[in-house]
DNA sequence: AGCCAGGCCCTCC
DNA sequence: GGAGGGCCTGGC
């Protein structure tokens, strides 16, 4: 079915950005497994045409626009955060690039798993786990697993996890699997929480530190002024904001510098110099 | 071959 | 309180 939008959209920057890590570009579509069903997309000039199963695209359709934030104003958020030249060229480059709104658990771990790490290898992480841990999904002849469950990962556990080749990161997500399973931390109530509130709950787990909360924020719990900073950030900040290097600023101190200057659409911000520096060079 | 990754935790000062 | 080393493993 065709989820009508006459707004701006860049929809391959979105789900292959890194934003996400199991998204898959396959005869034109892009795929995944969300809200326990196969999903597809593509962006064509009326909007974004959708088809799922085993749920009525009735059903799932309306959440997937969701997930896009196809109601998000980038135009106006645009001029918001147009604060210097680079970010600028980057927001007109990059025209229409959204920040996801994704399940909160899934996104909790791809970025527990992301410290230290790369993008090639959190997406083998985060789609060995479905795989060994999900329950599978079968539609055509094709299977592929939702991203298991808190249950299901607290009853992996740290060893087989560690099998996977998550490394350090193992114990860090078995026990947050253990710690939401058992509701010590309700991470949809986290969305209706202040940033601030919610920021110091997603620190009180192991393995997640300011840039790793800051991005679970962002990419899943409607916090846009989170603003991650990892090394890309850093780098993009100091090179093209030298007032941040005379200050002496520590990586630290970047964030609420960042979301003081940039202002409620931070995470926005965040987002456009991340791609901007990363992909500086690259057309 | 060897370096370093989209950090975090712990120790020690 | 903050600076620095260690950490699993696999991309490149």
């Amino acid at each position: 079915m065709l989820i009508r939008f006459d707004g701006i959209l860049e929809l391959e920057g979105m789900l292959l950005g890194g934003q996400a890590f199991r998204w898959r570009f396959e005869d034109g579509w892009f795929h995944n497994v969300l809200f326990n069903n196969f999903v597809s997309a593509r962006q064509v000039d009326k909007g974004v045409e959708f088809a799922c199963g085993p749920d009525d695209e009735s059903v799932i359709a309306p959440l997937f626009r969701d997930y896009l934030r196809l109601d998000d104003d980038l135009v106006a958020i645009g001029k918001t955060i147009s604060k210097g030249e680079q970010i600028s060229a980057a927001v007109s480059k990059y025209q229409g690039l959204r920040i996801l709104r994704q399940e909160p658990w899934e996104c909790l771990v791809s970025f527990i798993c992301s410290a230290n790490s790369n993008i090639p290898r959190i997406s083998t992480n985060v789609e060995d786990m479905a795989r060994n841990f999900g329950h599978a999904l079968e539609m055509n002849g094709h299977v592929r697993s939702a991203f298991p469950t808190p249950d299901e990962l607290a009853d992996a556990g740290e060893q087989k996890l560690r099998d996977l080749g998550l490394g350090f990161r193992a114990k860090y997500v078995a026990a947050a699997a253990v710690c939401i399973a058992r509701g010590d931390v309700d991470l949809f109530s986290l969305r209706e929480a202040s940033y601030d509130e919610a920021l110091e709950e997603l620190i009180g787990l192991a393995g997640i530190g300011d840039k790793v909360g800051n991005c679970i924020l962002l990419f899943a719990l409607d916090k846009r002024q989170a603003f991650p900073v990892d090394v890309w950030i850093e780098r993009a900040i100091k090179e093209w904001y030298p007032e941040v290097v005379e200050q002496k600023l520590t990586r630290k101190a970047m964030r609420p510098w960042a979301q003081e200057f940039f202002g409620t659409y931070a995470g926005y911000a965040n987002q456009y110099l991340f791609h901007g520096r990363r992909l500086q060079g690259k057309d």
